[in-house]
DNA sequence: GGTTAAGGATTAGCTTGCTAACTAAAGAGA
DNA sequence: TCTCTTTAGTTAGCAAGCTAATCCTTAACC
């Protein structure tokens, strides 16, 4: 097995990039799993505890994902009593989401699970580094959001 | 929207880190989308250019999936004409995996759609931040795959 | 040699992401 | 006012990741 990793050339950026991010998501899943969530369930909580009542459209933009995405997550995570949804009496268009109180007694539990994967970034990882690397992923994250979403907008354009 | 967005705490590394690994994911499934390929099995045709005939173990263990997730993808891309799997005649429990003519033909294709992706990188970090943008997803990376298959294991010696 | 353990792949069933196509509500303009 | 466009969500259907459980082959051991 070994023989065969030497044998690879290095791997691209790119190809570094999208592997750690699979990686991330796989060391999420084994934190939240504890306390009944999938990976992408602790993120929309943590966002909520913060803004509860944001529309389903207001969390795909802050997520990055795309309405179907929102829609399938979320009906999922109310199925699991995590969340309510309810459409805006004021513009029947919006389905606003709210924070049920088993999610809030997780609420500990969730910030948590993400300070962990932090302090455990900063045991692999100095100050200097950290700071760099944020600075870059952010950067990569602006191009890509511009980039990968312009071409959706181009494309309705079209 | 931008209100809420500056609403938001600063994310974590962590979170940043699973943002990106999204984006890039779509990116660079908008990159092969037009020969055809999925995002997944761009990474596996540029592994089995360097290294045809490799199990699917070998094909697991090199890209940090598991073995359904390598006999799903591989199905369907047996199932696309990309590629030919075979049990080895010498040990009948493994599979090899070897490029169909087709893929061979996209071969140019598969290594550019990588390498613009890496240029588009170029263009927004500079060296100095590319070094050290790839040492510390190196590092991520070697700390993720000793964790998370650890802890595979340990549940299998549980 | 025969039985048991380990290894590799598969199946079933789940979450999460996507696009395309659709519904329904709100807003705009003639 | 009535039509038409835009906006927000949903549904259907796919790819890709996962775990748990199963199957078959090989290796190991008594």
């Amino acid at each position: 097995m070994e023989k065969l990793t030497e044998n690879l050339q290095e791997p691209t950026l790119g190809q570094l990039l999208a592997q750690v991010s699979r990686l991330i998501g796989r060391h999420r899943q084994l934190k939240l799993a504890s306390i009944g969530l999938h990976h992408a369930q602790g993120m929309i909580l943590s966002l909520l505890c913060r803004n509860d009542g944001m529309s389903q459209m207001e969390l795909g933009h802050a997520l990055h994902i795309r309405p179907p995405t929102a829609t399938n997550t979320l009906q999922r995570m109310e199925r699991d009593g995590w969340i309510m949804r309810q459409r805006d009496p004021a513009d029947h268009r919006l389905v606003r989401v709210y924070l049920s109180d088993k999610a809030k007694d997780f609420h500990e539990e969730i910030r948590l699970s993400f300070h962990e994967l932090d302090q455990e970034l900063n045991s692999i990882l100095d100050a200097q580094e950290r700071e760099t690397l944020r600075a870059c992923l952010e950067k990569v994250n602006d191009y890509l959001t511009a980039t990968v979403v312009k071409h959706v907008v181009d494309e309705e354009i079209r």
